[in-house]
Order: C-alpha cells, then sequence, then structure tokens
DNA sequence: CTGAAAGCGCTAACAC
DNA sequence: GTGTTAGCGCTTTCAG
C-alpha cells in the first residue's frame, strides 16, 4: 500500500535504482530525470522504508538505551543528553527500560540487537558475579557503552562518576558541617553502591570517626524505599546526625521521614543526597547533593559509542569518570558549619 | 557475520524453512529434526534478524512514542505505564521527543514511521490550524492515538484529560479557599491550555468573580517560565491572592517567585497546579493540584491503540477522557478554607 | 548517465 | 514432514 520505488520507478518510466540513486542524491544522475523522479516522489509523498534499508545496509541508525527506570530524573536527563548527542549525527535513540530487574534486563537487550541497532548504551543491573550478558555482547562484537554502573571488569566502555569519590564529598561534607554519627542509606548491591559506601568509609577514617555498622541501612534507590529505611534508622538508641542517602529520590524520601518524625532538617539530622536531580532545588528543604554530571554522562556516552561504532575495528574499551561536584543546599546548612 | 538461518540450515543439513518453522513453533515437523535444529541454534547462540522478518511481515512489534520532553515527569509516567501495557503483547516502545518543536515532531513522526512502527501515541505540539501532519498520517492509515493534547479535529482516538474541567476543578478550589483575586499561569496555545482557560473563566463566572484580563500571563509550561512569569504578575498593584498554573512545574516555579518576593504561600497567595507528578507531594511547599490520572492515560492510550492495530480496518475515532481529581496540600491549606 | 542482476535474512504459499 | 519458489523494498556492483 505505501509508496515505493517501484511505484516510482513506474511512473517516471525509470528503473528503480535510478530513482534510488536520485533520492539519495549519489552517482551521476542528469538533471532532466532528477526532475521528473524527484517531482513525482513529491506528488507521492514518497517515505523511505528504513527496514528494507537496514536489511542491506546493515545499519539502522538507531541506538539502543536501556535503563533501569526512566521514571527517574537522573536517567531521564542522561536519555535527553544522550539523543541530543545523537540526533545531529543521525542517530535515534531506542528508549527501553528493565525496572532493575536483569531477567527484563536481558531480554531487553536481546531484542534491542534483534532489531538490530548498531550500538547499546546500557546502564546494567547484572549482578557483579554474571558477565554472561557481557560476554555474549562481546562475542557478537555489539558496540556497546555501559554508563553509571560499571561491569564486565573493564572490558568494556565505561562513562560514569567516580562513585568512591561521590561517597568521600558527600560524607566529609558532613563531618565539616559538625555531624558526628553520620549514617549510610545504602543503594542496591551493584558496585556503584559499594564505592560509594567505600567512600563513605575512607571519609570516617579520615576524620577520625568510628565505622559502625547500625547506621548502614541497605537497598534502596527510590523514595518510598529511603522513606521505610530511614524511619528503621530513627528508631535506633543513638540516633543519627547527619545522613549520605544513595541518591537524592531516597534522600527525599528520608526527609519525609524525618520530618514525619517531628526533627528538624539540618539541626538534628542533616541530609545529602547525589544525583542532583532537576527538582532538588525546591524540594520542601533544598537539598544538599552531589552532582554527577548527567548531561555530561549522556553526551560522552553517545559520543564514545559512536566513535565505536564508526571505528574500522574494535577500540580498546575507554573509562570516563565524570568528576562529582558537592552542591550546598539547606539541608545541611547548619549554624556551625565550617565548609 | 551474525548466525542466520542459512547456517543452521547448512549444519543440520535441512532446508531454511524448516529452520524458520522450527524455531517458531510452525507447521509439522518431526520431533528428530526439531531437536537437531533447536540444539544447533542454541550452540550458534542464533538471534533472528526481526528487520528481516518484519520486511516480509509488515510488523515490527514497534510502537512509537513522541512527548514534547520525556524530562517532565508528566510524561515520563505516562511513558512507563504505556510500556508496562505493551510489553506483555510483546510490543516495545521507541521513544523520542521535540522538545515542543513542530517541526522537530514533524521529522520525528516521518522518522519512526520509516522506521515502520506498527503504531504512534502522541502529544502533538501541532498549532491547531496545521493539520497537515495529521491528514497525512491519516491518508497513509499510520493507527494513531493522541495523547494529552487533542488535535485533528476529533478525526483521531484521544486520550486525555478534560482540561476544561480541570480549570474548573482549580479556580473553583481557590474561590472555595477564600481567594478573590485569581490569577491564571496560562500555558502555550495549544487548545488544552485554552481549554484549562475556559475553564478558570467558566469558574469566576459562576462564582460571580470578576475576569480580569491582567491577571492572565502567557505562554509557559516549565518551571524556569513559571518563575519568571510569575514574578511579573507580583510587580502589578492589586496583587492576586490565589492562582491557578498550568501544570506543576510551573507551579513550582511561581513559588519560587513568590517565596523569593517574601510572600507567604498559602497565606498571601494560594497555588494550584495540574498533573499530581510524582515529587509535588515533597516540594517546600506541597502543592495542590489537579491529578489526571497519568497511569490510566499511558494504559489506556496504549490499549486504544493495540485494538486500532488489531482490527480489520479503520476503527472509528475514541475519545477518552479522564476525569481529573482534585489533591489538596499545603500550597491551598489556609485557615479559612472552606472546601 | 542508466539499468540488469544479485542479494540482505526472512516468511508465505504451495508443492511433493 | 519437508522443500521449492517467490518476494518483502531496498542498495550494491558492474556492464553498458
Amino acid at each position: 500500500m505505501p509508496v515505493t520505488l517501484q511505484d516510482i520507478a513506474r511512473d517516471t518510466k525509470v528503473s528503480v535504482v535510478t530513482v534510488s540513486k536520485v533520492l539519495r542524491n549519489q552517482g551521476r544522475i542528469s538533471a532532466a530525470t532528477r526532475q521528473r523522479v524527484l517531482r513525482r516522489a513529491r506528488q507521492l509523498n514518497y517515505q523511505p522504508n528504513w527496514i528494507a534499508r537496514s536489511l542491506v545496509t546493515r545499519k539502522t541508525f538507531a541506538i539502543g538505551l536501556l535503563l533501569p527506570d526512566f521514571t527517574h530524573p537522573f536517567f531521564a536527563e542522561i536519555a535527553k543528553a544522550a539523543a541530543e548527542a545523537l540526533r545531529p549525527k543521525g542517530y535515534h535513540l531506542v528508549i527501553s527500560y528493565f525496572e532493575e530487574d536483569p531477567e527484563i534486563e536481558k531480554s531487553e537487550v536481546e531484542s534491542l540487537v534483534a532489531r538490530q541497532v548498531d550500538g547499546l548504551i546500557l546502564a546494567s543491573a547484572q549482578p557483579p558475579e554474571k558477565a554472561d550478558l557481557f560476554r555474549s555482547l562481546r562475542s557478537r562484537k555489539v558496540p556497546l557503552v555501559l554508563i553509571d554502573r560499571p561491569g564486565d571488569d573493564g572490558k568494556c566502555s565505561f562513562v560514569g562518576s567516580d562513585n568512591e569519590a561521590i561517597g568521600i564529598l558527600a560524607t566529609s561534607h558532613l563531618v565539616a558541617c559538625g555531624c558526628r554519627k553520620i549514617a549510610h542509606l545504602r543503594g542496591p548491591k551493584v558496585g556503584i553502591a559499594a564505592a560509594r559506601f567505600t567512600g563513605y568509609r575512607k571519609a570516617l577514617k579520615k576524620h577520625g570517626l568510628d565505622y559502625c555498622p547500625k547506621y548502614v541501612v541497605n537497598g534502596s534507590y527510590e523514595d518510598s524505599r529511603g522513606y521505610e529505611v530511614m524511619k528503621q534508622l530513627l528508631s535506633i538508641e543513638a540516633m543519627p546526625d547527619g545522613v549520605f542517602c544513595y541518591n537524592d529520590p531516597v534522600a527525599i524520601g528520608a526527609i519525609n521521614a524525618i520530618r514525619e518524625a517531628g526533627l528538624r532538617i539540618p539541626e538534628d539530622i542533616a541530609v545529602v543526597g547525589a544525583g542532583n536531580v532537576h527538582y532538588s532545588d525546591v524540594l520542601a528543604i533544598p537539598l544538599t547533593t552531589i552532582d554527577q554530571g548527567t548531561q555530561e554522562i549522556g553526551h560522552q556516552a553517545a559520543d564514545l559509542l559512536l566513535r565505536q561504532i564508526g571505528a574500522p575495528r574494535l577500540l580498546r574499551p575507554t573509562e570516563i569518570l565524570i568528576e562529582p561536584k558537592l552542591v550546598i543546599r539547606e539541608s545541611t546548612n547548619r549554624a556551625r558549619m565550617k565548609n
């Protein structure tokens, strides 16, 4: 039903090949036929079938972007930046998400690859010990850039943050604000959460504070969980006076729990998040956080992937770490603040 | 380089067709060959080329979702809901966005169609007088569901909110809160903003309040613009005591402007948004807003589109309006509140 | 400058 | 049960 090259060829009495060439501005074509073809194409409102084209050129100009959750503003901002970097080069983003479920992640990756995307940008939730997905991708030579969460033992290009630095930055800031009993709402067990946790411990140590396991609670990456988990923390004796939260949504949840308990922020408990998500400055208590440079991550990932796609052969994996920056707002603005 | 049906056929000494049938569980195949084929496919880690398949079946199982901005939580939530509704039926979402630019919108639509998506869900920014995009889509029989912003004169299926009702609900609530000088931060000139504006005027009239043009300022849909525009409003004499904002981000911007001016919310000025976006309850001043049922919009749009795709011939356009609901929070919680 | 031939990887329709 | 033939809409190659 749709208009094809055939139709135009028939009507203008030239071959399909010629039409194809005209429409792609390729090869020598006489001005006369070029006009005729172009005119007819316009009349018929011809639209090329990229599927057919892709089958022969083996290029789809589509990049798969696979995220844990695109409702999360952190990832949404990355997606936007990536799309912006890709668009001018004629590439499109096929976005998908897998709700932090490694199995869905796998099947989504396969779908994207089956759709013949030219490359993949992935914020993976594969557990560190399971490298089969990456191995399979590598063996099939699918251009891949991991973002936010490293994986595959550095055998794959990566763009993200220095998570240990984030942990250090956040925790040191809390110390500088006068906090002495600093808690940490850990993220899920992926490497990234571990690195932030390490940073947290290193900072404590550096400032001569004891690491106290009861101040570390586990496994959250969204506000609802942050809320619950913070409630737990509030119920222990010797309540913390500062909390470093895995990310901004968790911090938002934590803030809600703290206020609900009738405590003041930052006087009773200071709170630091991570991500510097777009709305974190208009919250009930504007949130001190670590900016991870979402824009930068999106851009760099896109650029890196494109370079990989354009390269004649496999490039050796590159790792790009975006420098985290402390953004100080009300949630840690104590009178006795020194930093 | 990738494994094809050919490879498996050669190795197992059957025809390509047989392999194809085995892999799709179709037609009668002897248990013996089935096993052989399956085993070889697994050994080779065969992955079907959907591009090739699509070319012949004329189905891609991809749905295009085109949004003004997927960083906006309102649309992100719709996207998520749509993806969830589509996934179990084997469909994927190809998400793209156009930054409220009608020209980019057009070109993105064409890309998506060129990629042979099976249908399109679109929150369009085409100006009402320009129906050529819709006309072109209609003539090509591309299954299309408009969301959030109606268009094409009801010739196209639509899922969204009753925007006049939103305007009435929000404005009436402000009246009930004791506001008498109610301003409106209008959205951009699309039909939806006009409808909310109409609702605003109707509600004023119903409650015996005069409509006063100076209280209506124009053209914003994001927080930064909401901030600027609210500042303007604050500079006029006889400042408003209530504001109905086009959407939640605009309201957030407005709130910032109001606080910055040293005024109190809701005592000096009460604020109502629209959208009930995920973070609107954790803001500096939790925002009274109109819930538009984003989940519902996403689901319904997906279902409707699927029904359209499955139908033997063109269905007549359906319009689904989700009932807006008032969500009362702090930003309108005045002592003298009566509603 | 133009076109005939071949084929991308797969499936539909029909033989055998 | 299995294979043959044909073709989806397009581009590539190469001969004229």
